[in-house]
DNA sequence: TGACGTTATAACCGCTTTGTAACCCGTCGA
DNA sequence: TCGACGGGTTACAAAGCGGTTATAACGTCA
C-alpha cells in the first residue's frame, strides 16, 4: 500500500513516514506542493495526506488537481482552530482531516479507518449474489456468464453498490463516491452511468433486477 | 440519522438544530447536561453534539457518562481560546470540537465528516410503535404490511412526527421543518401533505388513527 | 495525427411529486 | 341564522425526476 505523504515540516513528514513505514505502508515524501503533484502523478499513491500549509502549491490546490483526475483518499493536516480551512478542503472533496498536534496512534488509526471505508484493503473479487467483481482486472462475472469488462466509472458505482448491497445508497453518496467533489446538479452523469452499467450487467436492462431505482433515494444492489 | 444536541444557550440551540434538521437529519434538543444525558438513554442517538458549559453537568461530565457505556461520535463546543477544554474533552474520549462562534456551514461540514469517519452514513430505521420508517430507502411500514414508498416530504413530515411521537407538533414548525420557510398561505402545502401521507399509512384515512389533528394547534402522532 | 473507447452535456419523454386553487362541511361566536 | 374560520377533499397545473437517446469532448495509444 503506497502512501504520499506532503508537508514542508521535515520533523513531521519524517515522524508521519516514520509512523506508517512501521506499520507496513510505502511512504513517497514530498516536501511541498509542487513535489507532491508530481509525485502522484507519478507514483500513484492509495492515500495522499496533504498539509494545508505549504510552500509552492497550497494543500487546497494539491487536492483540487487531485480530484480532478482521481478519487483517491485524501486526508488533510491543519492546525487547531482553523475551522474555515477545514470546510474548504471538506468542500474541495478531501475525505479526512486531522488537527495539529496529532499523535502517531491517531494517524496510523485515520489512514487505516479511510483505507477500509475506500475499499483499498482488499483485492480479493467482490461477491454479491450472482455478482462477481474483479477489483484488479476490472470485470464483473454475472452467474457463469464471461466476465464483462468495466469502466472505471462503472467499477466504481459498482463497488459502491456491492459494499451497500442490499441498502439503497443515496445518489449524493454515490455523486461523491465515484467522482469526488461535484456539485448536486450533476444527476445526469449517475443517470447515465446506471443506464450504462444496467447494460452490461441486466438481463434486462429496462427491468432490472439487480441494479434497482429508489425513487427519490438513490440506488441499491439487491441480492438474493 | 438522528443527533442529539445539548446546549444551555436557547438561540444557539435553535441554530444548530434547524440548521442540521434542514439537511435532513433528526435533533434531539437538550437545554443542559441532565436532560442531555437522559435523552441519550432514551432516544439513542447517532451523534451527540455538547456544549461545555452547561448547567447541570457540564459537557464534560456528559461525555464521559456517554463513554462509559456507548462509542457514539461526540462533539464539543467550545469557546475561542479554551484551549484546556479542549485538550480535556479529546482525552476524555470526544471525537471532535468546534470553537464558537461557527458558521451554519461548518458546522455540517464537520457532522457529515464525523459522521463518515465513523462509518454511520446509513441510518438505523426509526420506530413508533407500529410505524417503522426507514430514512435510507424511504419507505415505511405499518404493522406487518409491505412497505410503502414515501416522498421526499412525506418522510420529512413523518420524521418530524415521529420525532415528537405522542406531543402535538405545532403547524408552524412543520411547515419549518419540513419546507424552511413558514408563511400563512403555506397552511395549503402542509394540509395537503397530511392528506398523502395518511393516505398511505392509515387504514381509514378519513378517520385517523395514528396521524390525528390537534384542531388550532397541528398534528400529533399517536402511538399505544 | 487519427481511431477508438470513455466520459460529459444536452434534449426529449413519461411519470411522479409538489404547488395552487377551489369547494365542502363542520364549529363557533355575533 | 348567518358568516367567518379551520380543516378535509378534489382537481389540475407546474416542476422535478429518472430513463433514454444522440452527440460532443476528452484521453489514450498506435
Amino acid at each position: 500500500m503506497k502512501i504520499l505523504s506532503a508537508d514542508d515540516d521535515k520533523d513531521l513528514l519524517a515522524l508521519i513516514a516514520f509512523t506508517l513505514s512501521q506499520a507496513g505502508y510505502l511512504v513517497i515524501k514530498a516536501g511541498d506542493g509542487v513535489q507532491a503533484l508530481r509525485a502522484f502523478e507519478s507514483e500513484g499513491p492509495d492515500l495522499v495526506i496533504l498539509d494545508i500549509n505549504m510552500p509552492g502549491a497550497s494543500g487546497f490546490q494539491v487536492c483540487e488537481a487531485i480530484r480532478t483526475k482521481s478519487r483517491v483518499p485524501v486526508m488533510m493536516l491543519t492546525v487547531r482552530g482553523e475551522e474555515e480551512d477545514l470546510v474548504r478542503a471538506l468542500e474541495l472533496g478531501a475525505d479526512d482531516y486531522l488537527t495539529k498536534p496529532f499523535s502517531p496512534r491517531t494517524l496510523l488509526a485515520r489512514v487505516k479507518a479511510l483505507l477500509r471505508r475506500a475499499g483499498m484493503e482488499n483485492t480479493a473479487p467482490l461477491v454479491a449474489g450472482r455478482i462477481r467483481l474483479d477489483v484488479d482486472e476490472h470485470t464483473v462475472q454475472v452467474g457463469s456468464n464471461a466476465p464483462l469488462r468495466l469502466t472505471k466509472l462503472e467499477l466504481r458505482l459498482l463497488q459502491m453498490l456491492i459494499a451497500n448491497a442490499g441498502h439503497t445508497v443515496s445518489s449524493d453518496r454515490l455523486l461523491m463516491q465515484v467522482w469526488g467533489h461535484k456539485g448536486s446538479g450533476d444527476r445526469q452523469l449517475l443517470k447515465q452511468l446506471v443506464h450504462r452499467l444496467r447494460h452490461k450487467i441486466e438481463i434486462d436492462p429496462a427491468a432490472p433486477q439487480m441494479l434497482q431505482t429508489a425513487p427519490g433515494a438513490g440506488y441499491k444492489l439487491v441480492v438474493d
